[in-house]
DNA sequence: ATGCTCCCTGTAGCAACTACAGGGTCAAGA
DNA sequence: TCTTGACCCTGTAGTTGCTACAGGGAGCAT
C-alpha cells in the first residue's frame, strides 16, 4: 500500500492529476487511512500505469477508457481493441500529413523574409488578405 | 458594410468565433445599427482574414495578437515577426518528430496484435505494466 | 511545541472555441 | 396587416486534460 505521492512518483504522475482521474471515473476511490489519506494497492498501481502509458502514446482519456472496459471484461475483445489502435493511428498519420503541409507552408513564408532588412516585411504580406 | 453573419461566411468562421475575438479584444467592436447589430468595414474583414490565415497555419492566439500589433505599429519590425515566425516552425518540427515517433510505436504495438483471434490481446499487453 | 512535508476538499484557471437559453430585429409572403 | 423564418443580441456553461491555488488537517522529526 502506498500514498498518492508515493503512486504519482511510481507513474509519473501528478497528484491533482491521480485525483482527476479518480474523480471521472477513470479510477476506482480507494481504501482511505484512518487519517482519511488516500491508500493504493498495486492493481491501482498497474492500472494508473496503463493509462499513462496509453496518454503517452496519444490516446485520449475517452480512448483510454474504452481499451480499461475491454480489459475489465475478462473477454478480451482483440477487435475492438485493434480497431481503437488503428483509428487512432489513422489520426496521427493525418496531423503528421497536416503538420507537414504547414511547415512547408511556413518555410516558405520565412524564406521569402530573408532576415529583416526588406521595408516592406513579407511575411506580414503572406499573412494580409489583399496584396499590396 | 456587412452583418456579423457575412463576415463569417467571407472568413470561414463562425459568428461565435468573431463574437468571441471581439471580446478578448482580437478585434475592435464594430459600429452597430439601430438595431444594435454589428456592421463590419472592409478593414475589419482583412484583419479578421489576417487572424483566421495566422491561425490555419497554427500560430496561438497570442502570437496572432503579436504579428497584428506589430502590423499596427507602422513600423514594420520584421525581424520579431521573423523570430515569431521561426519559433513556430521550430515547434512545428518538434511536433512532427513527435508524432513520428509516436506512429512508429503505435504500428508495432498493432502489427504484434495481427488481425484479432488471439487468446491475449498483444495490444493490451503492450500496454500494460507487468509482462503477463 | 514547532516546523516541515505530505495530504484533504473545493473551486477556478488555461486554449480556443462551441453551444445553448431566452430573447429582439427585419424582410418577405399570404 | 399579420406571421413566418432567418438572422441577430447577451450571457453563461460546456469541451479536453489537466494544473494551481486557498484554506485547512495529518504525521513525523527535533
Amino acid at each position: 500500500m502506498r500514498s498518492i505521492g508515493a503512486l504519482g512518483k511510481a507513474t509519473n504522475t501528478k497528484v491533482e492529476t491521480i485525483r482527476y482521474y479518480e474523480r471521472i471515473g477513470l479510477l476506482a476511490p480507494p481504501q482511505r487511512t484512518d487519517g482519511n489519506y488516500r491508500t493504493y494497492d498495486d492493481e491501482a498501481l498497474a492500472r494508473l500505469s496503463f493509462i499513462r502509458r496509453s496518454r503517452d502514446l496519444g490516446f485520449s482519456l475517452d480512448q483510454v477508457r474504452a481499451l480499461l472496459s475491454l480489459t475489465d471484461q475478462g473477454t478480451q475483445d482483440c477487435k475492438t481493441v485493434d480497431r481503437i489502435a488503428r483509428d487512432h493511428m489513422a489520426e496521427i498519420e493525418r496531423k503528421i500529413a497536416d503538420l507537414i503541409a504547414l511547415r512547408h507552408e511556413l518555410s516558405t513564408m520565412i524564406e521569402s523574409c530573408g532576415g529583416g532588412n526588406i521595408s516592406g516585411c513579407r511575411i506580414i504580406e503572406a499573412l494580409s488578405p489583399f496584396d499590396n
